[in-house]
DNA sequence: CTTGACTCTGGAGTAAGCTCAAGGGTTTAT
DNA sequence: ATAAACCCTTGAGCTTACTCCAGAGTCAAG
């Protein structure tokens, strides 16, 4: 099949398409006269396998890894496979942290604010953003004032 | 205070500064005869709000939102700053959710792969990604062939 | 034989948030 | 006086995953 009814089956776009040739991802197994792609059902599957994996949130890179796996499978163990979905398990693992600690910072902003038609000026989130801790690095025993630089 | 103290106090790079200034995020407030940018104590807490509005998660972008009041409070109400964490925690609360996703999708790949020795050939976390639900948008009743479109 | 749909290549642009490099002045210490 | 450390500007590059554009060839229908 030529590249249009490929992403028709798969709703995504020719330009998808080219790009992840582009990134070594899926290549067509044949060209016409013309040069036109052309694609086989094997191609599709491929190409599904990449959209699976990209629906559990493996980045082009890490499919790029597992598509190595796929294509020698025999040469490859299952710990392989298994130790790449647990280094992107422990990647969301981080990046869920981060935002949790995100919205709990958040959340207490919200609660502190009153969200009425007062004005900012007595806004309890503009004052913590402006005087809050967490940042402070300085400021050890001995050493109040830092004009000493220069 | 030249570029260099600046930094020093906040632990960022020069680089940086100077881009937040591209961003209209923070400019000197004057700058010396050799043309060096001097900045005084409340540049200094300017940066500093921008590093916590960070630290919370907000973008540079937002985070040049949230001066704008700053910089006009008076003119602004509690609920326009209200407003802007309510939008940020929608925004973390649909990234938590997809992640979220990914986390319980990833953990049923692994929980069902042996992740031993054996060959990849059997392994249950790539014959799911070949072959797994969650794509197949088509096969409605009556359409259980596509070899229709041309 | 022409029109429209499809395909090709190559390259640029987008968002975000920096980071680096080149080439050249300035300040400070010795 | 000179070297080190600091500062300047402009502009390019990085990452990710596309998306769009121009200019041109190809294919199927009427």
């Amino acid at each position: 099949m030529k590249i249009g009814e490929l992403v028709k089956r798969h709703g995504i776009s020719v330009d998808t398409i080219r790009f992840y040739e582009k990134q070594q991802l899926l290549r067509p197994s044949a060209r016409s006269d013309a040069g036109y792609r052309l694609y086989s059902e094997t191609d599709s599957q491929r190409l599904a396998f990449i959209l699976r994996a990209k629906s559990v949130g493996f980045s082009l890179q890490q499919i790029n890894e597992l598509l190595q796996i796929e294509d020698n499978k025999s040469q490859w163990q299952c710990s392989d496979v298994k130790d790449k979905v647990q280094q992107k398990l422990r990647e969301i693992a981080r990046q869920l942290a981060e935002l949790s600690q995100f919205q709990q910072a958040l959340q207490q902003l919200d609660e502190a604010c009153c969200g009425g038609s007062i004005s900012a000026n007595e806004c309890s989130i503009l004052t913590a953003l402006e005087q809050d801790s967490t940042v402070k690095p300085e400021q050890h025993a001995g050493e109040q004032h830092n004009k000493e630089h220069n």
